[in-house]
Formats: C-alpha cells, sequence, structure tokens
DNA sequence: TTTGAAGTGTTAAAAAATTAACACGACCTA
DNA sequence: TAGGTCGTGTTAATTTTTTAACACTTCAAA
C-alpha cells in the first residue's frame, strides 16, 4: 500500500498529526485539549475519523475511549520530513541545517550533545572509508 | 509586523511557497510548470496574487511578468521549519536528525561534507566552553 | 491603426475542509 | 430500572480553498 503523504494534509489534519506524532498516542480529548484555537471536541473527533480513513492514523479502545496512533513506520516520516525541510530551505544539505541550528540563539547545544554528534560523524567518516 | 506564519497556508499555497524557497524568484508561469499536478495558469496566479496579501510573497515587475518572491528573511524562516520537524519528529534534538539523515540509504554525505560537519562542531565546542 | 500575443485583474462557481448539532449506546449508581 | 455521564456515529450547514472563465492592458509587427 501506498504510503499516506503527509503533504496532502489540510492545515487542521496537518496541525493534529503533528501533535501525534509527538504524542504517538492520543485521545479526541487530549488532542483538543492541545490544539491551538481547538475547535469543538466533536470535531476533532471527526477530523480524528477521517484521519484513519485516509490511512494515517489508526486506533484501539482503552476502556470507552479510542486512543489513536500513527499508522506509519516513524522512520519512514521522520526521513521524508526531514528531507522535505533540508531540501525546502538548506539545499538538501544537512550540514548546513546544523550550521543554521548551532548559530540560533534560542537553542542550546550541551557538550554532551556536541560530542554525541561529533561520535556519529566519526562513525560515518570510518563506514566512508570501508565501503568506497 | 508579525511575521505571517506557515503553518497556517492552504495545501495549494504550501506548496507554492516551498517552490519559491526553494527558486527564491519565479513567475507564474514557472511555479505552473513546476507543480505537480498543476492546476491553471490563471490559478496559480490567484494563488500567488492571495500569498503576496497575506504577506508571504512580494512581487517585481520584469518586462511584462511580475517576479515573485519570499518576503520572509530566509533565516528566520529556516530556524522555524528546522525546529519544526526537530520538535515533531526527533524530540527538539538535531543529534537525532543526523543520526537518521546518515542512516538514510538515498542520502550520501560525502567526506568533504563530514568534514565541514565536523568543524562546525569543533567550533561550537570551543564556543561553549570559552562562554561557560 | 489594426491585429495578435502575452501578460494581469476581476469575479464567481465548484469542491474541499471545517465545524458542530444531535442521536445513540454502554456503563455506573441510586 | 431510571437517570446521568461519558463515550462514539451520523449528518449537514458554514466557511475556506481551489479552480478557472472572461475582460482588460500593453506592446510589437504588419
Amino acid at each position: 500500500m501506498e504510503s499516506p503523504n503527509l503533504q496532502q494534509l489540510s492545515r487542521r489534519e496537518r496541525q493534529i498529526m503533528h501533535l501525534i506524532f509527538q504524542h504517538q498516542q492520543m485521545t479526541a480529548k487530549e488532542v483538543t485539549a492541545q490544539l491551538e484555537d481547538a475547535p469543538s471536541y466533536t470535531t476533532v473527533r471527526t477530523l480524528l475519523r477521517i484521519l484513519e480513513e485516509k490511512g494515517h492514523l489508526n486506533h484501539f479502545q482503552r476502556g470507552k475511549q479510542y486512543v489513536y496512533q500513527p499508522v506509519n513506520q516513524p522512520n519512514e516520516v521522520r526521513q521524508q520530513s526531514l528531507q522535505q525541510v533540508l531540501k525546502t530551505f538548506f539545499s538538501g544539505s544537512i550540514t548546513k541545517a546544523v550550521a543554521t541550528f548551532i548559530d540560533n540563539p534560542d537553542t542550546e547545544m550541551s557538550e554532551t550533545e556536541l560530542e554525541e554528534l561529533e561520535e556519529l560523524i566519526q562513525k560515518a567518516k570510518q563506514d566512508d572509508r570501508s565501503t568506497g
């Protein structure tokens, strides 16, 4: 089955998907509580049902409630969304993205995180050499 | 003035903005040519005019044609969009994003790029130490 | 000075998204 | 077992988005 495309989502649908991606599992009530400019609870339920029909969400029952979660392999969606931002704003370059991130005064990278990142790169360099 | 919010855009508007961010400057004709499932030329012009009204684009005239370009400071928009993806899919961590990028078999990082990235990190570590 | 080409401006119909009222069912408790 | 609460399902009105027809303007060439 074709993986449902996030780009096709409407404004509200996207907003809700973002929330659910962050939380992994949410009920209609939780979504309503967390949405900015939230519409009514009934409306949110309708949207959740539509998103399920479109194949973006599925749900299971917990007590009376429906708990919704993303259908897609998290990794696939992540890759796709990251690529999209890189392509649009960073000429496809992750390096440019990192540079921008580091330059952003609102975000702080701890020394630990910087070292983790460094290790990743060391490892990638090794792999690069060994595979050609 | 309040910076217009990309999150508020409709599907088509978003699609067009992404294109124009990538190209920096585009005419209605160019946008029409590059859009997937493009509607008519007239339709694209209408959308461009709406995006201009909403403050996302402006235009200047080149010969007869209108050439549209993004209004916003590229850096601000980049930061915002990157943050959004990181928050939604990577718990806000650029390191996780880089890890995912490296793991993606569809993307190859050249040795040069890896080294650039490494330098960035070295520099950030130094700055981190010197500022506390 | 007429004609055609290539652009923009105006307007409005059609389709999609957004919203929510209302009905229904299960369960708990007095 | 009657009534209230908390959930879902159905349906439809309203608003926004999407679409494009048609009119107008400018410029260049015959």
